[in-house]
DNA sequence: CGAGAGCCAT
């Protein structure tokens, strides 16, 4: 059992031999702060606040450990009741409101305590500003860093955490110079902020002048290189960390799923699970990605059974991962169902559910969402307009999609970006009206990207459009030289032209250049079986029905006529 | 008992 003598021993071997004898409870009370706190720690709210209230003596701790509780437990009402209840409150009690609410949301709240408080310590402060960090108003964090009377490291790393938020990393990496007490903390937050900003050289190199090298700062790492799309330089650096936490495997997973080998991250994610690592809500969101990127609704429902069994089945951001996991897999009917069983839908989840209808040519259905969704009171954004477009383009619907564009742009006043533009154009162009879609790449308000030239290219391929298509390959060279797509659609135009002449010029091209096209291939999970198929490939044992049916779905579309299997 | 970092849904 724990008394004053266990207390002072364990914290003389932290190194504090001199304790603030006024802040030390008497050996009852301690005792019972430390089980309360043991109880909190493990999340159970209502075992903590029985042994509070059974308590014959309570001292300012007991308090303060209770409050926290219930601020984990997001029960702020019960936190401001408790708080407003105290006998008597020290510094601690203030900031914990402060962080409490912050935790919540509640910002304007968290600074009405910071303002009324009677004496404020340096962790007042920090928890201020980090709370405004946190709320992406860096500027006012940074005045409040400007006219604290002390700052600490913690204070720094907020500040240098809140300009590489909002961009600035050469400020940023001033204030980082500039400071001698650097920790392994403030290293992470510039390493981390680097590759937020997508400057992974500076981030490697200064990970590489980084003294001792944490978890925290590998896995901003590996996900740099991640996101490069270097996934064996992540994998590497992930197999070196000796203690890899649920985050790190996170990334790792992530990072496959996000390069389009949702294999391997499901892989991953099983030795993962081998390895005895608790997966955490975010494991299972992105393994829910590598679902959807395999289309595996087996894998998938698994998942969902493993979230239901963790108890997180109503947490949004999950439910939202399943609604698009059932839809790529094929199941709009249990996106659907996911979607009407959310009690209270924000706007991801709309976005989420009509991207589904969208994917799945139910342009009707993601109107009627769209329609749904504003009747509720929220307002669209620009992802819930290019889900729309989408949903157009499924459903071949040009005059709709322009409709739907100057809906967003004149009536909800959305800018515009380039995902919108090559959405349009692709819709436009692949309806034939190639004119048109230059139209609408001329008046772009910046320059076309790759998925824009793309989506010309691709349709000047089915028009025979050779002119256009030379420019359009031309444009996606320069902006990637290495883009096989370019040439081989170019190719595919000249060869459906008859020029055979300069399908061998771009074929030899390609090859100086040492561009190579992956050969495409398909799947689909079919019971217990994955089936294959490569271009050209004809080794699958039932491929001759599979091509008789291909013959008669094609017909069926060139006629557009129904299909009934 | 309170303040700073990495992974995370459209």
């Amino acid at each position: 059992m724990l008394n004053l003598f266990h207390a002072r021993h364990l914290l003389s071997r932290r190194g504090l031999h001199t304790l603030p004898a006024r802040s030390l409870s008497t050996p009852d009370v301690y005792e019972c702060n430390v089980r309360i706190s043991a109880l909190v720690r493990a999340g159970k709210a209502v075992a903590a606040r029985q042994l509070f209230d059974e308590m014959p003596e309570r001292d300012v701790v007991s308090w303060n450990t209770m409050i926290a509780a219930y601020w984990r437990a997001s029960d702020c009402v019960e936190s401001k009741r408790l708080f407003g209840l105290m006998p008597r409150r020290n510094v601690v009690s203030w900031n914990s409101m402060i962080s409490g609410c912050i935790e919540n949301g509640d910002i304007e709240e968290a600074f009405r305590y910071f303002q009324e408080m009677p004496e404020r310590s340096i962790a007042s402060w920090n928890a201020m500003i980090s709370g405004l960090v946190k709320f992406d108003r860096v500027d006012e964090a940074e005045r409040l860093f400007k006219v604290m009377p002390r700052r600490n490291v913690i204070s720094y790393t907020a500040l240098i955490d809140g300009l590489a938020r909002n961009g600035d990393m050469r400020r940023a990496r001033c204030l980082f110079d500039s400071l001698p007490m650097k920790n392994a903390v403030t290293w992470a937050v510039m390493i981390s902020g680097y590759v937020e900003n997508e400057m992974f050289d500076e981030a490697r190199s200064l990970f590489s002048q980084m003294p001792e090298k944490n978890v925290v700062a590998i896995t901003a790492i590996i996900t740099g290189y991640c996101k490069e799309g270097k996934i064996e330089n992540a994998r590497k650096l992930f197999e070196g960390i000796k203690e890899k936490d649920p985050v790190s495997w996170n990334a790792m997973i992530s990072g496959y799923a996000n390069n389009e080998h949702g294999a391997e991250a499901l892989r991953l994610y099983m030795q993962m699970l081998r390895s005895s690592m608790q997966p955490d809500h975010s494991t299972l969101l992105v393994v829910l990605t590598a679902c959807s990127v395999l289309a595996s609704l087996q894998c998938g429902k698994q998942i969902h059974a493993t979230a239901v069994k963790m108890g997180l089945e109503s947490d949004i951001s999950l439910c939202n991962s399943f609604m698009t996991m059932y839809s790529k897999c094929g199941s709009i009917s249990d996106s659907d169902l996911m979607f009407r069983n959310i009690q209270n839908p924000r706007l991801v989840s709309w976005n989420t559910i009509i991207a589904a209808f969208a994917q799945h040519g139910l342009y009707e259905k993601a109107c009627a969402m769209l329609h749904d969704l504003v009747a509720n009171g929220d307002r669209p954004d620009g992802i819930t307009f290019l889900s729309i477009l989408s949903a157009c383009g499924h459903a071949g619907m040009v005059n709709e999609s322009i409709f739907w564009f100057n809906v967003m742009v004149l009536e909800y006043q959305i800018p515009p970006r380039t995902e919108h533009f090559s959405c349009l154009v692709d819709i436009v162009s692949r309806a034939g009206q190639l004119e048109k879609a230059c139209e609408v790449i001329s008046a772009m308000p910046f320059q076309a990207d790759g998925a824009v030239w793309s989506a010309l290219l691709g349709a000047c391929q089915v028009y025979l459009n050779v002119e256009l298509a030379e420019l359009a390959a031309n444009k996606l060279v320069e902006l990637n030289s290495q883009n096989s797509g370019a040439y081989v659609m170019l190719s595919n135009t000249y060869a459906a032209s008859g020029k055979w002449r300069d399908v061998t010029k771009v074929r030899s091209l390609m090859k100086e250049q040492g561009v190579r096209k992956q050969p495409g291939y398909s799947w689909l999970e079919m019971g217990d079986k994955v089936h294959m198929f490569l271009r050209g490939d004809t080794s699958h044992p039932d491929i001759k029905r599979i091509h008789s049916q291909l013959d008669t779905v094609y017909l069926h579309m060139k006629t557009r006529h129904t299909i009934n299997f």
